[in-house]
DNA sequence: GATGAATGAGTTTTCATTCAT
DNA sequence: TATGAATGAAAACTCATTCAT
């Protein structure tokens, strides 16, 4: 795959048909006709299905990384709220949404899937090493009460991650709610020293792009944490 | 579907076809194979393969029901340890392992599927219903300090999940084991007052039943809450 | 597959598709096309292309075996014209000529294709076999001159499957004869003793039978000699 | 095709990919890869892969023709020889076998492609002639008793021609010995004059070459009378 | 000359589903 | 109830061939 851009109409036409068939119902048909070339063409660039969707799962996290970079000046209690912000997701969100179904369907496949797995594992390496560096430096600067990083971040993630999981499959606002409250609460009275204020939700994100490419980018950027979330 | 025995046989093999390939590769073979009888019965007994599975989806969602009752007379404290267990499964037990991950492979399809999203909304109120009323039950007994007993539930369950999940698709342990130690501790310290005791692991689990039904029944049980859970 | 008359359709119907395709070009396709059944119904029936192609292989050789019964009981003498007969087909014969044109495409794929290598060596262990005995009968009978019957058996089968295959590669018919006419010379001269004479070609075969599944006997059965032979 | 070398590449290339895959799977692309070219180029030199196979054909053809007057002066006994030897190949030589299976694909092609028939008639057409020539001569220098050089020159061949293919698609070495045997009595007895001697194998043949080039020539040339006799 | 990208027409194979028995 | 046989629709993948550059 030299040619850059035939790479993102591919991976975009991908995301998008993922988006609406869910990975069960994915087929080569419905990615070709997202994209103004033959379906043959897929198979010219990529070596099986499996192999496209492998790529397109590669893809997902070369963003998330990019992502990440960006909040690294941050101070770490903003760095936490906007962690905190990257899973508990807008349920309005459609976009948001379909693209985190589609990434829990992708995630389902890795037990099944050796490369799947391996990519998940790379990706929560890094999340949860971004995670714990937050608390450490939040711990460093005087900002977090004494705890331990690492099972802070796993504890963190794992609530975040599942409260999203139970929203998307369960249709039902409730977790991303408590949970949000929760976490707030316990941040709050738990982590967060006396003299630090935690950020209220930062709504303001994501102004009004709307091309695919676009989406998918923001999408999979702030799922990035999730993605690698994911 | 009036013979219950062939009922209960399919149900067994589905689960079983689904445990080995996984949703996205069951097939309606795949089931019969399992099975002493043919495929075209398969059809006979239901309407569609998504009507089998739908009916699958039920079948485990009864067991709970039947499972959740028997824990009612315990004390709350160690009926929350129960509900923790529940969760955080052993990873060395391949029988639960396998039954976990065709669970989510059903719920990522939920999305996908207002039948299943459906069944996943009643289990997962019967879910937190039933911890609410645990932790209720504690409050009053005053073995838990004061606490919102829905949003502690909802918090409870989504780490649970999140880190069952993380583990499956990551098939790394750090997240049983982390959010384990973290919310022992999280419940020592908040949850639990000072004269009571939170219990440990209760590796006592089921004993020798051998047989793939009571496999079959012991994975959804457990997981019932989990199933449920899920 | 337990349905005898549902295998000899798509046996024949391989056969007619073999004859006039040519191995290189048979499709499952072209193969139902010359059945009134679909063509999943091929795969319904048999693993894969080449398992059909296999036991289209084995199906040839069976009639083989049946056919190479029936002349059991003439005197060597003549058991030895009939089996130069077999070999050096008359040309005009289209039956023949394609049913010995998909034999040596079929052949052509041993070298390739383990299983039917296989097949072809106990066919020609078989076709030696029958040779030899002929030519020890002959032998005892006091018909034959002192030879090496296995030595005889093979120059003979290698010569007239020679003969056979220039003629079917090359168009011409100039190996036919003189082979033909070699062999009875080398014969007369070399094999048989002054008392006995060879019989003259028999074109008395093949009646006017003119259904397919007749014509595949035939040919089949001709050929089993050689289609053994091939 | 103005480009010799380029032309020479892609035969050398085709050959490899012939004995490699077989006839029936041999692709342009298998040809391109044994090439520092690109699978287009193939169709920039050649109209059609029948085209290019077909040119494949002549260049075998050419390099008998060549090999054939390398042998002209040798007296008519040891060109027999020779001849016998050309095609009752070592079937412990890899290089040889594959290159007669090849041959023997792309012969049991003729039948369904009249250009290759054509040109194995010619083929043929030249290797009757010589043998022809060389019993002949025989007969002129007294070395051969009376005998018709057409026929024995067919029967000949046509023995050869089958020991060759028995071997190869049956895999034993039975025929090429027997033959050996066989005809070396055969000739012994009634084609030499007492005070002839036929010479035994010539096992020095072929040298050290390794060049795949070289190997290709040597190959066909080898195979020449039998290319040609294939 | 040379190639990477592209494709249409086809190929094997799969599978849920139906139906006569 | 139970099944073997059957199939249509679609899936993944292949490949000779073309074409703009």
């Amino acid at each position: 795959m030299t040619d850059e851009s035939a790479r993102n109409e591919i991976m975009t036409a991908t995301y998008e048909a993922l988006c609406e068939h869910g990975y069960t119902e994915l087929t080569a048909q419905a990615i070709a006709d997202r994209t103004d070339k033959s379906k043959s063409l897929l198979f010219y660039h990529y070596d099986s299905k499996e192999d496209l969707v492998a790529s397109f799962f590669d893809f997902l996290l070369e963003q998330f990384d990019e992502r990440v970079e960006e909040n690294r000046d941050l101070p770490p209690v903003e760095r936490l709220a906007s962690f905190v912000d990257w899973f508990l997701y807008d349920p309005e969100d459609a976009e948001r949404t379909s693209f985190h179904t589609a990434m829990l369907e992708l995630r389902a496949q890795a037990p099944h899937n050796e490369r799947f797995q391996e990519q998940l594992r790379r990706s929560d390496d890094a999340l949860r090493a971004i995670l714990e560096e937050i608390l450490s430096e939040g711990l460093e600067a005087g900002s977090f009460h004494e705890h331990d990083p690492e099972e802070t971040a796993a504890l963190l993630i794992a609530a975040l991650d599942g409260a999203r999981i139970r929203q998307l499959t369960i249709g039902r606002d409730v977790y991303l709610e408590e949970v949000r409250s929760g976490i707030a609460a316990e941040i709050f009275d738990e982590l967060l020293t006396e003299e630090v204020d935690f950020p209220a939700r930062d709504d303001s994100v994501e102004g009004d792009e709307t091309d695919d490419a676009a989406l998918a980018r923001e999408g999979s950027g702030a799922d990035g944490a999730g993605g690698s979330g994911d």
